[in-house]
RNA sequence: GCGCCCGUAGCUCAGCUGGAUAGAGCGCUUCCCUGCGGAGGAAGAGGUCUGAUGUUCGAAUCAUCACGGGCGCACCA
């Protein structure tokens, strides 16, 4: 369905094109930097040279040809070298509204017959370690990610994938072990219990072994002799030794079990969890074949693959201890995705850029072993501390839980200062304060760019001013509001819909309504194009605009105050807003509260 | 040394497929609650868009080169 902002256009470029006897596409239609100019403008300058005309002549000669005629335009003026078109305000809103109602949710996405496949991987974090504000980043963006490409009418495929073997798990394992005084050799099944025997309940939890992989680090560092040790824990995990084998499922069902109830709080949603074990034993296999192919080589006891003609460096895929790295497990990963989905048109991974040339390497391996589609790298830039950038092995990390509860003990206090005689009920405080909690949360990561640096800032992320996630939230919640007040509301959902059938009236004549409804109009467009160049912040970037076009509408505008018809028009305009605010927050996974 | 990314207001960032006086938020200085909810709104101060050259009728936007900062460049992931 073609709505109103695309619609707008189209018009303008066909009226143009039979003012002027040839082709206007729609993409020349621009918007003017001033809105007291007009809604839609049209630059001559591309005309001026075909024509050997100056601009500004032209802009007058159309504009005093153009005709509306039946149209939501009005009116076209010359200024300079532009044209620019004004829309009525009853029309521009009728048509906003109508489009808003008649596809509810769906406002913003795309209808498609048969979808393409879209693998996106995301959610990578490893077990045997905490998961922290820089992963942060990644989960928020890939879930926005995912519901924009959804959006845009990808049948996507999220999906996570878990370094839950390696050498960080062996560090932490062998630390493990160390530390409660067990020899690495000879560890048996008995010994492994009765280690698991002795770690209280309440430590079983990534954070704790977060710790002992920073202290295993640490350790290392001071005693590079103990590196055998580590290799031995691997090797033997990787021949799967039953001690070190039960030691490692029953720590690794510790981390799981936490992103588990972490992913369900973010709401992000993975159809398929790939898990390094599963592809390791099939990784080394390739890494032979690869060897008997020619196309991979020893090197310095190690196995590479060439890569120095494509100025990408060595690539290595196998340790010269036979153990593998993150390269042995990504080539069959990238096997077994093809494998599960062989109909996948595209594929994405969505990863720190700093594993940029590393992913390059891969995919160009991944080239000579003709595994298509191969990969798109999606690259977000890592987030670091006023202290510096965040590491896991070094243990300085802000944990996921830790920010949190900051956030949540900063929201629900927030709350109940605002709601003090409200007498909310403990569940709705702590419903509504979560929604905020979120909202501040992932708004914060989403509305910047992805190849900025995110400087990590408690304060400035506890604070709910400005353009934050509360802001947008506070602006549908009081949409909310008066439509309560005017009885009209449906409780169960902010959506409109099915209400397109009813009359509506075009008595609109605020120019505020204008404004607002001229933004919800590009919501459509701008989905598109956060899919396009899968960049989520554009919506987040349209969520404060359509907030702020929110205020200025409730300060101008009284809709309680106003009579019969155009009462009705406007609560049926604050309500489609509403719902296109709630759907646009939706995309970035964030909820909206009823109240707030 | 080579490669990738960034450089726009005091701070954090939009704008970058070239076009009208470069926009927000925070902070700062003033206002606005007997008004549909002040997590809000209005106004003000604050800019050689890092610099140079080039392309163009036109450059924050494109190209080249500097400068500044960040990050990578084989047994970590």
């Amino acid at each position: 369905m073609t709505t109103s902002w695309t619609y707008w256009k189209n018009d303008l470029a066909k009226r143009l094109s039979d003012v002027l006897g040839g082709a206007v596409s729609p993409d020349d239609i621009v918007v003017p930097p001033d809105r007291s100019l007009g809604d839609f403008a049209f630059g001559c300058f591309k005309l001026a040279k075909a024509m050997g005309k100056s601009p500004a002549d032209i802009a007058k000669e159309i504009a005093s040809k153009m005709n509306f005629g039946q149209s939501d335009f009005t009116s076209a003026s010359a200024a300079g070298p532009y044209v620019n078109f004004t829309l009525s305000v009853g029309e521009a809103v009728h048509r906003v509204v109508r489009d808003i109602e008649v596809l509810g949710e769906k406002y913003g996405s795309v209808e498609t017959k048969k979808a393409d496949e879209l693998l996106l991987e995301f959610a990578q974090p490893n077990t045997h370690k905490e998961i922290h504000v820089g992963h942060l980043r990644n989960l928020v963006l890939g879930q926005a990610l995912s519901n924009v490409l959804s959006a845009a009418g990808w049948k996507v495929v999220p999906m996570s994938y878990h370094g839950d073997v390696g050498a960080h798990v062996a560090k932490c394992l062998w630390w493990l072990g160390k530390g409660f005084r067990f020899q690495v050799s000879g560890f048996s099944v008995e010994q492994a219990d009765k280690l698991l025997d002795q770690i209280p309940v309440e430590r079983r939890t990534g954070k704790f072994l977060g710790e002992m992989y920073a202290e295993a680090s640490r350790q290392l560092e001071a005693n590079p002799e103990w590196k055998d040790e580590v290799s031995d824990v691997q090797r033997k995990l990787e021949a799967h030794d039953p001690a070190w084998e039960k030691l490692w499922r029953e720590t690794r069902r510790w981390s799981l079990d936490e992103f588990a109830t972490i992913f369900d709080d973010l709401g992000v949603k993975i159809a398929r969890q790939y898990l390094e074990s599963e592809v390791v034993d099939r990784g080394q296999e390739m890494v032979d074949h690869l060897l008997k192919q020619g196309v991979a080589k020893e090197s310095q006891g190690a196995i590479v693959v060439d890569l120095e003609d494509k100025k990408l460096g060595v690539f290595l895929i196998r340790k010269s201890d036979g153990t593998s790295l993150y390269a042995t497990k990504d080539l069959a990963l990238a096997e077994l995705k093809l494998k599960e989905y062989p109909k996948a048109e595209r594929s994405l991974i969505l990863v720190d850029n700093r594993q940029s040339f590393y992913f390059k390497q891969l995919f160009e391996t991944l080239r000579m072993l003709e595994l298509n589609p191969v990969p798109e790298f999606v690259g977000y830039e890592f987030v670091t501390l006023k202290s510096g950038a965040m590491s896991s092995r070094e243990g300085n990390v802000v944990t996921y839980q830790d920010f949190r509860n900051e956030v949540i003990s900063y929201s629900t206090e927030e709350v109940v200062k605002r709601h003090a005689e409200d007498k909310w009920n403990d569940g709705k405080i702590e419903h509504t304060a979560w929604c905020i909690a979120m909202a501040g949360m992932k708004f914060g990561m989403l509305k910047q760019d992805n190849d900025k640096v995110f400087t990590f800032d408690l304060e400035q992320a506890l604070s709910f001013d400005g353009d934050t996630g509360p802001y947008c939230q506070y602006a549908a919640t009081r949409l909310a509001s008066i439509l309560r007040k005017a009885g009209s509301t449906p409780s169960d959902s902010p959506f409109v819909r099915g209400r397109e059938d009813e009359p509506l009236t075009r008595s609109f004549d605020h120019t505020s309504e204008k404004a607002l409804a001229l933004t919800l109009a590009q919501f459509p467009v701008k989905v598109a194009q956060a899919a396009e160049e899968l960049r989520p912040s554009l919506v987040a970037q349209w969520c404060i605009d359509a907030a702020q076009r929110v205020n200025e509408f409730y300060r101008d505008v009284n809709v309680l105050e106003s009579e019969g018809e155009l009462k009705e028009g406007r609560l049926r305009l604050i309500a489609a807003a509403r719902s296109a605010l709630v759907a646009g927050l939706g995309l970035l996974a964030i909820p909206v509260p009823d109240e707030m």
